[in-house]
RNA sequence: GGCGGCGUAGCUCAGUUGGUAAGAGCACACGGCUCAUAAUCGUGGGGUCGCGGGUUCGAGUCCCGCCGCCGCUACCA
């Protein structure tokens, strides 16, 4: 299924910090991106900072600094924690780059073009941390938000605003027309649902500030940050600034977000496309909250836990094992430090680590530390489970739900431990039957490596390095059913070294 | 209020269009093994599938009502 895969995050709000629930959306994106780097696709991944609006201007004020040198500072946050967690994003957009401002007023202008915006006005309750107007009763106390309970401002202003209550039929029509745009389907209906509620023009425009997007064809107007911000996922594959790119790309994307922000994505940002003149974005992959004790771990609240911190005490390897084999993508999860623990002994120390740690001791005693071959297909009592769960596992991601591709993984595993079981290589003398077991307990090493890479990247590469495998693991085009994923492709004759655990055992607290 | 979703073993969850599947992993108990990170392998206990009705030869699986939790409700990531 070699194809083009196009993948994004939302851009994250720059004056927040990178938080788990940002670096569960970002880490859950690398390794999609990584699976089809590995299937062999031809792909482009891409994350980045949302850097407009009036609560940037303040924050950049209230430091003593030009809007300019804040978001240069705090962009590099998010820059920091996706290298420090080794994601291979392939690109990093910001929306304070001349490439994406040029975008924008290209995509804008061509909507203006096709009389999709006219000019009115707006006034009501403003609230900058929201950078949104509020209906009065919606406000709480002596007019507050509801959101962060600070007093709201009256803003009156003139701007532009965006026809959207013309495109609800026809986002109906193309979501029937594209049953599998959003994942999951209880999304879908949540976006129909929207839809079907019929749909207010939007104003998309600001006087009041002149940090953001210029509006070519009005000066004194600025775009509003949400309409800026969801150009990104165009502006960085070079739209209006690099056609070819940009049709190269588009629309074969897939835009990861979370369950919260769908209506933008979801409702505004195709209107957007299809005003513009470009084809809606062909799929969406929602996915729930991460929960820490049954609460949301929103991003105003201060029990927040340091991804990065996390990853530097349990490892990145293991943060991204836990997140991505306990939460499936979609519904809500919770996040528990216990949890993760309780899962990396039982599936990286006790099933995964300690399978590599006992064939290699095995080996080293039998086989003078040579890995054998495995046995043919139709000789080998491993094979045909691990066939069976190769596959479960290659379609698993291919249908974006790792957790089950991992669930399918750690079959290999449990399997190869049984045979070994079984066997008992350590209590017989060298010979065919030690050398088969071993041979088929490596090529499992060798298989279970291959899917599980896009996840454990570091621990893959070190597993290859340990069956005497010199290629690399997580090659472009290694996750293939008939190629390096067919059981058999271990050559038997390297050196398998011992090495210290590969996931120790950590103590539960 | 309206719309949508959820409620299955102690925990996290699977359960296609209703019919020998009430399941997996973890946890727990017992047994085996000792190559391995007190790891591993085997066996087992345990659930009225939120509650109450209904449709059906037969319902976690469809319908109605109720209870509990959650999301969205129209410019908060």
């Amino acid at each position: 299924m070699t194809g083009r895969y196009y993948l994004t995050t939302p851009i994250y709000y720059v004056n927040d910090a990178p938080h788990v629930g940002t670096a569960y959306t970002t880490i859950m994106a690398d390794a999609l991106a990584r699976w089809h780097r590995l299937a062999g696709d031809e792909t482009w991944f891409v994350t980045g900072t949302d850097e407009h609006g009036l609560k940037i201007l303040r924050t950049a004020e209230e430091n003593g600094l030009s809007p300019r040198e804040w978001v240069d500072r705090t962009s590099q946050r998010f820059v920091q924690a996706w290298g420090a967690l080794e994601l291979t994003n392939d690109d990093f957009i910001r929306t304070t780059e001349e490439r994406h401002y040029r975008s924008v007023q290209r995509f804008m202008q061509a909507i203006h073009d096709n009389d999709y915006l006219y000019k009115g006005t707006y006034e009501g309750w403003y609230c900058v941390s929201c950078e949104a107007y509020y209906l009065e009763e919606d406000l709480v106390g002596e007019n507050l938000c509801p959101v962060h309970e600070s007093p709201v401002e009256w803003f009156a202003e003139e701007n532009w605003f965006f026809a959207l209550s013309r495109f609800a039929d026809r986002l109906i029509a193309w979501y029937d027309e594209h049953p599998e745009a959003i994942h999951p389907e209880t999304r879908r209906n949540e976006a129909l649902g929207i839809l079907k509620g019929g749909l207010r023009d939007i104003s998309i425009t600001r006087t009041s500030i002149d940090w953001g997007v210029p509006v070519p064809w009005d000066p004194g107007h600025v775009f509003y940050v949400w309409y800026d911000a969801l150009v990104n996922y165009i502006s960085a594959v070079g739209y209006g600034t690099d056609n070819g790119r940009f049709e190269h790309w588009w629309p074969s994307v897939h835009h990861l977000i979370g369950k919260d922000i769908i209506r933008f994505h979801c409702v505004w940002w195709p209107a957007m496309c299809m005003a513009a003149g470009i084809d809606p974005p062909a799929r969406y992959l929602v996915h729930g909250f991460l929960m820490v004790g049954g609460r949301k771990m929103a991003k105003t609240a201060y029990n927040q836990v340091d991804p990065v911190e996390l990853a530097n005490d349990v490892g990145n390897d293991v943060l991204r094992y836990y997140l991505i084999r306990d939460f499936p993508l979609g519904p809500d999860g919770d996040f528990t430090y216990e949890g993760l623990v309780e899962r990396y002994n039982a599936d990286l120390a006790n099933n995964l680590g300690n399978l590599l740690q006992r064939v290699a001791t095995v080996v080293e005693q039998k086989c003078g530390g040579i890995g054998r071959a495995p046995r043919p297909a139709a000789e080998s009592p491993l094979a045909a489970s691990a066939v069976e769960h190769v596959k479960t596992a290659y379609e698993a991601w291919g249908r974006f739900s790792p957790h089950e591709a991992l669930e399918a993984t750690w079959r290999i595993i449990r399997a190869a431990n049984a045979e070994l079981e079984a066997v008992a290589p350590w209590k017989i003398d060298p010979g065919p039957e030690v050398d088969g077991v071993l041979g088929d307990a490596i090529e499992a090493l060798r298989i279970v490596a291959i899917l599980a890479s896009p996840v454990l990247p570091r621990a893959s590469r070190e597993i290859w390095a340990r069956i005497g495998l010199s290629r690399e693991v997580d090659a472009p085009g290694n996750a293939d059913l008939s190629g390096s994923l067919a059981w058999g492709g271990y050559p038997g004759g390297a050196p398998v070294t011992k090495g210290p655990p590969l996931f120790p055992r950590r103590a539960a607290e």
